[in-house]
Formats: structure tokens, C-alpha cells, sequence
DNA sequence: CACTTATCTGAACGAACGCACAATCGTCTC
DNA sequence: GAGACGATTGTGCGTTCGTTCAGATAAGTG
């Protein structure tokens, strides 16, 4: 249920006001699927991924960890930014909530790893310039 | 010519130190193209349309010109999301500037439609959950 | 021209964010 | 067990962000 979908199902059952095409009401009647995309849990989980991704810090790192195309441990990675370490773990730690970016524990280092996720938003980004 | 790319010239130039990889060495300097994504303005630009989409309001308003494949004015959008018009108005002029929706004059009305960058992202997410 | 409609712009303000610093935790080595 | 190392967590601080409100602009309408 989402609050927005809600709006749409009030909107097309008002009343035909000044501005609001007939056109338009028929368009999105038809669309039966735009209340699944616009599910709040959908969107909350969209705009998670997006916001994770639309900081130049955690851009960047996950930038290196498909190119490197493989796991970096956090030491690895630290010298290739310029914060600290922990602005390194904290971003690290929001982009796997994010589920851009996935965590395992090998002895003393954690080693990261870009999810598939991550990789289809970075190469659509790079198509489409 | 990018601050990163840079840390990772230098990173590639110094001395091996503790728990940097001889193997992540050997991945990186073969990655020539890594600069070029790593590039402050490729960086700026990516990010710049990622925070833009990272934003509940911005998200359904692309959401919406999306589904409705076709340009909706600013009244129309208006009813279907819980913000004020002006809120409308600036979320509008920011996914511009990111390249996510185009403006159209028509008369008394302002047109806005997605843009390809912003149907490709939109899918991707779709596919990728 | 006055009046309405559609949209934009510019504050202003509270909320959220990104960072560094300091402290802490787990793991390895001597 | 002491100490070093890799990484995380919590806190505080300055900055950015998203929103509303009020006012401006611009185009149609009587």
C-alpha cells in the first residue's frame, strides 16, 4: 500500500478539473503495474540504493571495487580515497545495507566485494553518457 | 585528471607495504580505463544524477513521467505526489540539471518528460531486485 | 487592463548527512 | 598475556538538503 498510489486511485476517481488531461487519466488507468512500482516499500528500497550511490566518497569506492573485479580488503582500499579509514568503514557499511557491496570476514581483514546490483547500475550509468 | 586516479598512481608507484596486495597491484595497473571512470567529472556527473533519483519526492515524480511513457505538465503531477507545488517545482529543476527529465514550454504549461538515462536506471532497478 | 491560472524563485528553518577524532573490539604474533 | 594491526562504533560538528511560505513572473481570459 503506498501513499502515492493512494493519490492516483483519489485522482482518477475525481471529479475532471481545470489542467488535468482526460488523456492522462486514461493512460494511467490503464497502468496496472504503476501501483507495484510505487509501493513504499519498493521505493524505500530504490531510493536506499540510489542515495548510498549518490555520495562521491561511496560512488568511488564501489567504482574500484568492480573494477577491481574482485574482493578488497578495507586496508586495500583506504589509501586509494581521500578520508579516513573510518569514513572509508562507515561508507563501506551503508553501501552494504544498501546492498551494493557485500561483506565476509577472512582472519583479521574484511574483504569486500561489489554485488551484481551495483555492477548493472555502474554500467547503465556508463551506457547512457 | 582525478584525485583518485592520482592516490592511485601513487598507490601503484610506492613501496609495497604491509597487507597491500602484490595481487591487487597486478589488477589495478592493468585496468587502464580506470582513470577514465574514476575522472572528477564523470564522478560529479554520476553523482549528481544518482543523489537527484536518491530522493523519495524526485523518485515517484520520475516514477510517474516513466509509467506514463509521455510529457505530463507540472498540474498534472502535482495531485499525485503529498508536496507542495513549489516543492514540485524545485524537485522538478533538480532532476533537470541531472539530465533525468526534460522541460517543454507549451503555452501556459510546462511539459516534463523522463529521459532515456532515467528509463534505463529505472529498469535496471526493477530487474536487479 | 485587471484577473486568474500555471509555474518558478528566493528566503528561512529544521532534519539529515559526511567527516574526523577517540575509543573499542577482534585477531594474530611474539 | 602484551602489543600490534585491521576494522568498527559512537559522538560531535559543520554543511547540505528538502520543504514550506511568500512573493515574482509569465501567459491566457474576461
Amino acid at each position: 500500500m503506498s501513499e502515492t498510489a493512494d493519490r492516483l486511485r483519489r485522482y482518477l476517481e475525481d471529479e475532471l478539473e481545470e489542467c488535468r488531461s482526460e488523456d492522462l487519466r486514461r493512460r494511467l488507468a490503464e497502468l496496472d503495474d504503476l501501483e507495484a512500482v510505487l509501493d513504499d516499500g519498493v521505493v524505500a528500497d530504490d531510493v536506499r540504493t540510489l542515495s548510498a550511490l549518490g555520495d562521491g566518497t561511496r560512488y568511488r569506492l564501489v567504482r574500484l571495487l568492480v573494477e577491481a573485479s574482485g574482493e578488497l580488503c578495507v586496508c586495500e582500499i583506504t589509501p586509494l580515497v581521500e578520508v579516513s579509514d573510518s569514513a572509508v568503514s562507515h561508507a563501506l557499511s551503508t553501501l552494504a545495507e544498501a546492498g551494493l557491496v557485500e561483506k565476509r570476514k577472512d582472519g583479521r581483514w574484511r574483504k569486500y566485494r561489489a554485488t551484481d546490483r551495483a555492477k548493472a547500475l555502474l554500467t547503465v550509468l556508463d551506457g547512457s553518457r
